[in-house]
DNA sequence: TAGCAATAGTTGTATTAGCAACTATAAGTA
DNA sequence: TACTTATAGTTGCTAATACAACTATTGCTA
């Protein structure tokens, strides 16, 4: 591999794309008052599709520290979009689950974040999409 | 644009591949106790690069905020690798340039940078790096 | 069964992030 | 010159991140 790529800064770029699509989406959030984090909103989503999943689980599928996911659903329970319910067979555990409004927040934020997504995609290809996703599987699958 | 571009999670997948980078990059830092973080070193590698530039410009440069700027600066100036020094003939300006010892850790970790970018970089092409460069500016160029 | 390891989750601490509000200085204009 | 606007940077606040240390519970094993 020639020094350039090993000298180029993809991770920066990596980044500032990320952070770019980051301010977008939270700009756009607040311009439409949702009241959510683009972070509040991964969860949402995730809880949304696995309807009733634990802290741990929720941590796996959206790569996010246990830590991290326990904070930010103390602040979703607190908005009224998030129930915990404690496990009955494993007292440890702690099932997630959205309450009415959460499902309500979902639905009424959605369509803002397929807009954001095909702003983002313009004038990218199908094949450009599987390149991607497979370049940064590549790497993610390179590191230890 | 076919639906399933849309709706895949493309935002988590750069989110997750630069966590892993972030997370390996820190841990390889801490493993060889060079007591540094990874946005540290971006500032130091920048500040080697340029020699002597404002909050402002070190701000453009890595796609932070100044607010950011100025506090991990802060911290690196405790640190004694960064200098601080009042511009002469605008006095809102502040010049920023690396110590003696900043200059120190920027070739002390310098080659363990390197070695992560190899290691990042293990079975992809130079095609694979400019389909990967295109793709992340065309992204970041779309969204306003 | 007693003891130890593993698992689920929380809390403490430090760092990065970004917005709003602020001070200080410089530049442009009536 | 006086007033307004723009620029450089800091501070307050809130959120996300990650490691370490902690509690509580479960599972394994001698």
């Amino acid at each position: 591999m020639p020094d350039t790529y090993v000298s180029n800064p993809s991770f920066f770029k990596l980044d500032a794309t990320l952070k770019k699509i980051r301010n977008y989406w939270q700009k756009t959030f607040d311009a439409h008052c949702k009241e959510i984090t683009v972070d509040q909103w991964l969860l949402l989503e995730n809880l949304h599709k696995h309807k009733k999943i634990t802290h741990n689980e929720l941590a796996r599928l959206t790569s996010k520290d246990i830590t991290t996911i326990s904070r930010i659903i103390e602040l979703m329970v607190k908005k009224g979009l998030v129930l915990r319910e404690a496990a009955q067979n494993d007292r440890r555990k702690v099932f997630l689950q959205l309450t009415p409004l959460g499902n309500e927040k979902y639905k009424d934020v959605r369509p803002l974040v397929l807009e954001m997504r095909k702003t983002g995609w313009k004038d990218l290809t199908e094949k450009d999409y599987v390149e991607l996703t497979r370049i940064l599987d590549v790497i993610y699958h390179n590191i230890p």
